[in-house]
DNA sequence: ACGCACTTGTTATATCGTAACGGTCACGCT
DNA sequence: AGCGTGACCGTTACGATATAACAAGTGCGT
């Protein structure tokens, strides 16, 4: 099941997703300020990428600032603990549909045509090094998911 | 075996690619003109990642065009062709590693410093929701390479 | 010669991302 | 209270990546 192309929940997604990021932030001592989780709430609209620009017009539209580095900054907050990710094939960013697992890798199956992303676990270890230090792995499917090939791009 | 990270008999990566892709255009009826060819020519000079606008420097000091399209065009050419893959963690492109294939998908090991890209033949497929129809797949490693882990920023 | 597909070139603009600097506020210390 | 100090947020300015739209040249079959 892929919550993102499946009925689901989706309240849920949001409550658990919120709760995961109170909980990573308490823990390690940071803060889940106005910004950065109205940001993260944003995200968790649905299980759309959003570009980081189409963000900041968002935040802007609601008294935050309305210059790049606020939303990119607010973006990258969440991406290095795990709380978004950002998907590489369409230069934008998702919530995470996994809360509460801390920083993670993931794979990710992505429609281009209606930019919902699921998010699967990480799959197996890719391509082998030889004295490579491996930091970070990118692992995306992209494609048309079943709604966008039958209706032609539904709303997400 | 890696070819970028690995020392081995680069001559034959540049011929063995280059002859590769006057057969898969010949195949095509297609042409690989001046431009695309020296595109490649480019690209083969090493296993390093160039942006288009590395490219598009290079070309424009050989006399060809200036501007963005030109560059662009002749990249895509290359890899929709599978002559030269976008790697897109970098945003940048290589030269196909395994030429004669035709066009193909491909798994990279890519060092951020460095920029240097190994290809290595595609993983396992990735898992995906049901009715999702795969277009592309991409499929990353980064970190660093050997080198550049001991010298910090070896020459490619 | 003519029409046509294709290629290359241009101008202009869109989209994505960061460097650098200043202001504010909370907090801990003297 | 007065004073660092650091985190956060805001700004300006710029850099990097990519495409749309149009014009002009090339090669080729008829
Ligand atoms: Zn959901
Ligand atoms: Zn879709
Ligand atoms: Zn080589
Ligand atoms: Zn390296």
């Amino acid at each position: 099941m892929s919550l993102a192309f499946d009925r689901h929940d989706h309240a849920a997604c949001r409550r658990d997703a919120l709760a995961a990021a109170e909980a990573v932030c308490a823990e390690r001592g940071e803060r889940l300020t106005p910004l950065r989780r109205r940001t993260l709430e944003i995200l968790l609209e649905s299980h759309v990428a959003l570009g980081a620009y189409d963000v900041l017009a968002r935040l802007a539209a609601e008294g935050f600032g309305s210059q790049p580095p606020v939303a990119y900054r607010a973006l990258h907050f969440l991406v290095e603990r795990g709380l978004a990710h950002r998907v590489e094939g369409l230069q934008a960013f998702v919530a995470c549909a996994r809360p509460g697992a801390g920083p993670h890798e993931a794979a990710f199956v992505v429609c281009r045509l209606c930019r919902r992303v699921a998010e699967e676990p990480a799959g197996a270890p890719p391509p082998r090094p030889d004295g490579f230090a491996v930091e970070r792995r990118v692992v995306e499917a992209q494609g048309l998911c079943a709604a966008c090939r039958d209706g032609a791009g539904e709303a997400p």
